[in-house]
DNA sequence: AATACTTACTAAACCGGTTTAGTTGAACAA
DNA sequence: TTGTTCAACTAAACCGGTTTAGTAAGTATT
């Protein structure tokens, strides 16, 4: 392959490697006007590209960052490296990405192997079962942004989407309809912090319009096993005219169940989801959801870690990004 | 960061560098045992992680291919992606994502930068237009493996779909439930391969059962502008019982044309696309679709390269993947 | 006892750049 | 005349490994 090296050039041109080297770097106070025109003369004629490896090695860079999230895949999470790649390849740097498919060791050995191949920072979507562990390698040197985060923690660098407020309005936006039984389904929240405000968005609105916060209305799901009472159950014994499902899976879970059971959106029931879906236009309803900036949340980890990477003594910080209902036709005043 | 290099573990073990290079590369029989012992004692001390940059350097290899492709966000590019970067991941290789938009400028860039990267290869899902510049980077040296192919070419290393086949089942399927008058939707397919063979596929089809292919009946799309007739005239000059749309985001504005002049499917019209979609089970009418295996596609495209890479006399392979009808309820009996 | 062969190492070159610390010759000042 | 300064370079060290060629000591062979 490319086997023209800076010796070449410089040869070509009647110089030392340390002079082309210099020209290649743009310091031309160190040369004449006629050395300049040699140099770049010779690059030109033997098409030479310096080798970023051998650049790299002295420079202890490797201008590549890593990101690890849970799949790739994901109708949100694509966006998101899309964001961030879009701002590294702007800014001259390449993202390499992990997936974990939620396993934390799986997370915890994407990290070390980051670590090992020296990349000058990482973007995490973290389990949360690695705080500690994200921590040392934070105290070794290593810039770490987190986005997604689904732990309570002390982080510093991390993006997050306004979750209370958008939990908030989405309530806000049913009572408004007329609903009173708003049944809350979620993942476990007790410790975990981005669960955690939404259900504090939630028992805000409730409490603003002075609706009792009715235990049997909060529903558990888990990415395992799924819903934990039967659609019939929960209708049985907490009768909600409308379901606020917290997250993208557990909407399509709930629209399977709703489907299966014969409940009608938005006739029956109705029903906002967490996280926007894809083809949501095609549906047989259209559901309402609150839509979250993924690709910006991309944009903005990178811009927050570039700026760690190239700033050592930049101050850490929160971004926190407003998320917005989008109204379709899954809800009904009643 | 990781500061602790090999020297520095070879003067706590007590020997030359170079003996502990041997180690750490696996070459024991040139030490005795207890040396072994001591490099061995010494790594585990002080923690020491080789530098993968400068073992490159030496060894002219990244440990890096490229993966070019149009957006990493599309449901089935990034189900790809998986698919190629979980097979590099297993064999010690990482995966460079470049995003072109459908902009063959761009595809040239990223293919430069992959090279000036020195990436040990590049797997690439061409726009077309830079059939002369892919064959000038093999040429040089650097191995290519193309999928998604949508030109002509007489390329060697290549992933496909048999969307011949494919195409000459879905048309089958849509006669034998009694339809003659089936609407092919299409991108201009005279100078691109792989949307001719769908085209070929659907002439066998009707060929076969002796229904003659009328001209009227092939309607084209384009990215930019879409639909090039409206489905009124469409439905007025050609009469269709069915579309069979060729490729997914021709199925969605096909749907959303439908949707608008309330033509029903599968009462009115019966659709097949080419690609399945995301979420389709939600749908008003679930649609049946041509699934491809993008996953599969992305581990074959990853092997064959790697293949390549590791024995440059390899032969070049064609890969072809079969596709397979996933029935849902958009077609009807007639 | 002399020679050949092993075993267990090490010195030094090398990968392809960057950077530091000089060097050289000319212009200028004292 | 001699010293100083400056412009325009270059030699060599350096980044952190790998690899080749070589060496010293011990054992086996003749």
């Amino acid at each position: 392959m490319a086997k023209v090296k800076l010796i070449d050039v410089a040869l070509l041109a009647g110089v030392s490697k340390s002079t082309a080297s210099q020209f290649l770097n743009g310091r031309f106070e160190f040369m004449s006007k006629d050395t300049q025109e040699r140099i770049r003369a010779a690059v030109g004629e033997l098409d030479y590209v310096p080798n970023p490896i051998a650049r790299n090695l002295k420079a202890h860079k490797t201008k590549t960052i890593g990101v690890i999230v849970r799949d790739i895949t994901g109708f949100y999470t694509s966006k998101t490296i899309r964001g961030v790649d879009d701002w590294c390849k702007q800014n001259d740097y390449n993202a390499l990405i992990y997936n974990t498919d939620f396993d934390s060791a799986i997370e915890a050995k994407s990290l070390e192997a980051l670590y090992q191949l020296r990349v000058d920072g990482i973007i995490i979507a973290s389990s949360g079962k690695n705080t500690k562990l994200i921590a040392q390698y934070v105290e070794k040197g290593m810039p770490i942004v987190q986005f997604q985060l689904e732990h309570d923690g002390s982080e510093k660098n991390i993006i997050l989407s306004d979750y209370k407020q958008a939990a908030f309005d989405a309530t806000e936006y049913l009572i408004k309809l007329g609903h009173k039984r708003i049944c809350f389904v979620t993942q476990d929240f007790k410790k975990v912090k981005s669960r955690n405000e939404r259900y504090q968005g939630y028992a805000d609105a409730l409490n603003k319009y002075d609706i009792p916060l009715e235990p049997a209305l909060i529903q558990y799901w888990q990415r395992e096993t799924g819903l934990q009472h039967s659609i019939a159950q929960i209708i049985k014994s907490a009768a909600p005219t409308a379901f606020f499902a917290q997250h993208l899976a557990i909407t399509t879970d709930l629209l399977s169940a709703l489907n299966q059971a014969q409940i009608a959106i938005p006739d029956d029931v109705s029903l906002i989801g967490f996280d926007d879906l894809p083809m949501a236009e095609f549906f047989k309803v259209p559901i309402t959801v609150i839509k979250q900036e993924p690709y910006m949340i991309g944009v903005e980890a990178a811009k927050l870690l570039l700026n760690n990477i190239s700033d050592v003594n930049k101050a850490a910080q929160k971004i926190m990004i407003s998320c917005s209902l989008m109204t379709r036709q899954s809800c009904r005043q009643i």
